[in-house]
DNA sequence: ACCTGAACACCGTTCAAGT
DNA sequence: ACCTGAACACCGTTCAAGT
């Protein structure tokens, strides 16, 4: 990646690629997902829709890099101590940042081969490296972990977002989607049934760490008997 | 200005709630996420796109019924056997369901609170009940694996598409992603680096049962030490 | 009740024309 | 090299008007 100048003093900064992700970032966090437009861009930005694709290649572009960006930050900002502690904590920092920016978790599960993907998977592989795991069992347990950290937290993403469409808070959804359980027919659905109130209860970041830490648990444990 | 050569194919059949989503499928099917327009919904069904919001209340009604049909009916035709290879069976028509149909996959996990999610969820909580897992545990257990099971069933499907987009198949497609992570940098990815040969060879279906079984490990496993 | 199709209010993207 | 903004080819959705 060629770097450009950095002298960044300027009082009226000119277009550029990092300029627009950063507009971007925070059109996409003000107005969520669908609030990210050509138009509504360059009206933020002063310009017109065409002015943007002379530094952005298109709107599938532009998502890819605002998330690799919102990524990158929060791999940084993260110590690294024991194997199964910063994986925890790398599971974590992904939760939280989908979590508040939920379209970040829609951006990296639509589009694979992401930069950022191979970020996260290779802070995670080098813990499992450091776990011991045996050469041929890396790749599963790294894909595991991965699928799971993305696919919880895009789902809780997806979650506050329909909450909000809704117009209800967390509270208020928990109990809908509890009520709904409940009232489903007892024949064909006891299982949810019976989950319905904790449901109403539980704690996603705690349930989050729950189920990584069964999958650690899988990781450890010895081989099949 | 194009004129319309199309004689429109005569309906025998009036329009309906199920004869529409039976269209929607086939033209998901044959022309992916995008292809579902109802302007193109509209002339396979020889009429006019407002003639479908008489029967659909919107777009994301038409999705996720789409997407509930072809959940309920994978579900019913698994057979059920012992608890864990029902899990196995389940996790493996998800996996395949979404393989064939990629758009399956995204509305699954866009769209949370949906009846297919519930449905899996059901199937996989019987089989979680009767493996004996505690109650106070239940919950964990099923939402790894159903993490697990939506996140890389997606995630494969996204690849799919990837790869269809840039007119690759699947063996050219890993062969670029495993020639991609070769190049990394050595300091900084060191464990992708080092996954890049397996990527080329490695088996989608078993590497998700290897993931499914480290889980079904850690559910099986006693509590922590 | 059900269907029609024009119309509305948007999109992403392109491109001749400017500086 | 970089920017402008009108134009193109689409969308989902609505609605007066038909049967």
């Amino acid at each position: 990646m060629a770097e450009r100048l950095r002298s960044a003093g300027r009082r009226e900064q000119s277009l550029s690629r990092e300029r627009i992700i950063e507009a971007s970032i925070e059109l996409l966090d003000s107005c969520g997902e669908d609030g990210l437009t050509y138009r509504a861009l360059a009206e933020r930005l002063a310009t017109g829709p065409g002015a943007l694709y002379w530094h952005i290649a298109s709107k599938s572009d532009l998502l890819t890099s605002a998330c690799d960006t919102m990524v990158a930050q929060t791999l940084n900002a993260l110590a690294v101590t024991t194997p199964e502690s910063t994986i925890r904590a790398v599971a974590l920092g992904i939760f939280d940042l989908i979590d508040e920016h939920p379209w970040v978790g829609s951006a990296l599960t639509r589009t694979p081969g992401l930069l950022s993907i191979v970020r996260i998977l290779e802070r995670i592989g080098q813990q499992i490296c450091a776990l011991g795991v045996p050469d041929e069992q890396q790749w599963a347990a790294v894909g595991a972990l991965m699928a799971y950290i993305l696919g919880v937290s895009s789902q809780n993403a997806a979650n506050r977002q329909l909450a909000r469409t809704q117009g209800l808070d967390r509270g208020s959804f928990l109990e809908a989607v509890s009520t709904a359980w409940s009232q489903l027919d007892t024949k064909q659905y006891p299982f949810a049934r019976s989950m319905a109130g904790q449901i109403r209860d539980h704690d996603d970041r705690a349930d989050f760490l729950a189920g990584i830490d069964l999958i650690l648990k899988g990781i450890r444990s010895p081989r099949q008997p």
